[in-house]
DNA sequence: CTGAAAGCGCTTACAG
DNA sequence: CTGAAAGCGCTTACAG
């Protein structure tokens, strides 16, 4: 068989209409037994498979969801597309998974492409390069729901699902200044990165709320770059005067602070205590397992796919955006755990 | 605009036929200059995309891959998925990407939806759970192209992008004996995992050469719980005469036997060596850092991707499957930098 | 219960 | 240089 079996080929072969096999193939109650059983096997006997652009075409529905994330390789969007996968499933849809590594022109075309036909809604993490929204817009123009976690882009109105980072980074901070820290550190990302920057708000107003000076020699801008890492924690902790408490953007520059601290023999929790986001895998395995927030990765996933989907279904009814903001929950673990 | 722009639409406004707009379009050369500007400047103002699935169900070709893996938030399948990411876009094809989350039925339904028409081929790396090939076989007998990489299905005669696992255990273990290990204990994956078995005769062929001798207490079988790890690691370390090497069979186990021994104070690579498989992120980052068999993660999935395409583009050709062995390289790092 | 026909949005010989 | 027609693989009123 050098093509793939389609209907016409059941008809031919049964000497019935296409129409009749496509009834049959669908369970539709008007179908005489004999006939659909005599379909159904010959399709079994077959291995036919609907061919799903064809049924896609003529419904003018292809219940897919364009999935637009910056790296999959980065835990916290594998995490979340787990929680996407599983609401989408469940409804009936599927995923068209893509990533843009952080790049505005991949961003650019994978919205094009996915926008010729394919999905009926996209969820959307930005790039940490995008600053122009036209793309978006025109999605928005065209009707096309569309619905962003994480990453913000404050100028569009659309769905967005969250967490609070600056509550967060207020609890965490807080948490270190209970411990007994008094000079805290914050360990944040590229200034560009909006996250980073809520976090570093939450650090700020933790500090302010206890009374606690603000050190601006305290405040130090990283990436994944770990030689940079080490640096930065090497200047905070040759400083004549060091912190006693470290809050850093994510585990993954926390666990190189750590290395770096431990090459200088500096105790953790009992020198510096730290905290730090995302509450990847690596923070239990660790040494001293790392305390930091997680993220409610599986809700955010879930929670943004109900949301495009009640859009897709109710695309008559005019939608208001709106703006779900989850709960983080600070997970405990050695490393800020000291003893008063 | 309630509904996408098509080209019809395009057609009625401007007086012509859907076959001359579809021509423009096309950039087609036989199109009067002054027709064609006048489709693109329209198609430019309403932003007409063509929609892909009319295109590809009349070219009967999508110029889609369909990659399976079994969890995309394993630091090496993303890492490979962007290697067949590159060389995808670089030769015109797009990717449908899904995890199986190490269930064969995920993995069952996957390679069906994809087989709708969706994709002409398929790169897979097989979930845990598979030891029934029906679902590939199938594929096969449709003529519809198949590459594996990493998780082997010895029955099936496919092409097939694979390092060669026993052969970088013995250069591993190797490395141990050669920094004067003599007791070498093997932390395993669940005994059903080909990787993990392939690793394990290395590591025995390895002591062999050496003619040190094989005690099996010394190899356990772990998974990725952390407890169960620890556990292990207090085993082996327990014993009356504990290992003084220590071959792992992934980065992850590694970190989690790190931990362990750090805790009961045992030093790393001075009481014991450790070397381990994979190369992630944490390698470099763990303290000490990780010695680790890197595999070329990006040239699997472009080497996958190219003999894809090419059994796609020559599918009147006669196929033979080819078994590609690449290339792995040993990271020496601090965990088994033992001083003689 | 079944079939003929029209149509989903395109492309492509064929004719002019 | 352009258009009419057929067709990709399906679904769905409509008629019988």
């Amino acid at each position: 068989m050098g093509h793939q079996v389609t209907i016409k080929d059941i008809a031919r072969h049964l000497n019935i209409s296409v129409a009749t096999v496509s009834r049959a193939m669908r369970d539709m109650p008007e179908i005489k037994p004999e006939t659909r059983e005599a379909v159904l096997k010959l399709a079994k006997e077959w291995d036919y498979q609907p061919n799903i652009l064809a049924t896609s075409l003529v419904k003018s529905r292809t219940k897919t969801i364009g999935v637009i994330v910056p790296d999959l390789a980065y835990h916290f969007f594998a995490s979340v597309i787990k929680g996407i996968e599983e609401e989408a499933i469940a409804r009936g849809y599927s995923l068209l998974l893509t990533q843009t590594r952080e790049l505005y022109e991949r961003e650019l075309t994978n919205v094009q492409n996915l926008s010729r036909g394919q999905v009926e809604g996209f969820i959307i993490s930005l790039s940490q390069e995008t600053t122009d929204f036209e793309h978006l817009k025109r999605l928005q123009r065209k009707g096309i729901p569309v619905v962003f976690f994480d990453r913000d882009a404050g100028e569009i109105d659309v769905t967005k699902v969250m967490v609070d980072n600056v509550n967060a980074a207020f609890e965490a901070t807080n948490h270190l200044i209970d411990n007994g820290c008094k000079r805290i550190a914050f360990l944040a990302g590229p200034a560009s990165v909006t996250v980073s920057n809520q976090r570093q708000t939450g650090y700020l107003q933790a500090l302010n709320h206890a009374g606690l000076e603000v050190d601006k020699s305290l405040i130090v801008h990283g990436n994944y770059n770990l030689q940079k890492i080490i640096e930065l924690t090497n200047y905070l902790f040759e400083l004549q005067n060091p912190p006693d408490g470290l809050v850093v953007v994510s585990d993954r520059l926390a666990v190189g602070a750590i290395k770096a601290l431990k090459a200088k023999n500096i105790r953790i929790p009992e020198d510096v205590a730290i905290v730090s986001f995302n509450d990847e895998p690596v923070c239990t395995i660790v040494s001293p397992s790392l305390t930091s927030v997680a993220q409610p990765t599986t809700e955010i996933g879930k929670m943004a796919t109900s949301l495009l989907i009640s859009q897709i279904e109710n695309s008559t009814i005019q939608y208001n955006p709106e703006v779900i903001i989850l709960k983080t929950e600070l997970k405990v673990r050695e490393s800020s755990m000291k003893i008063k």
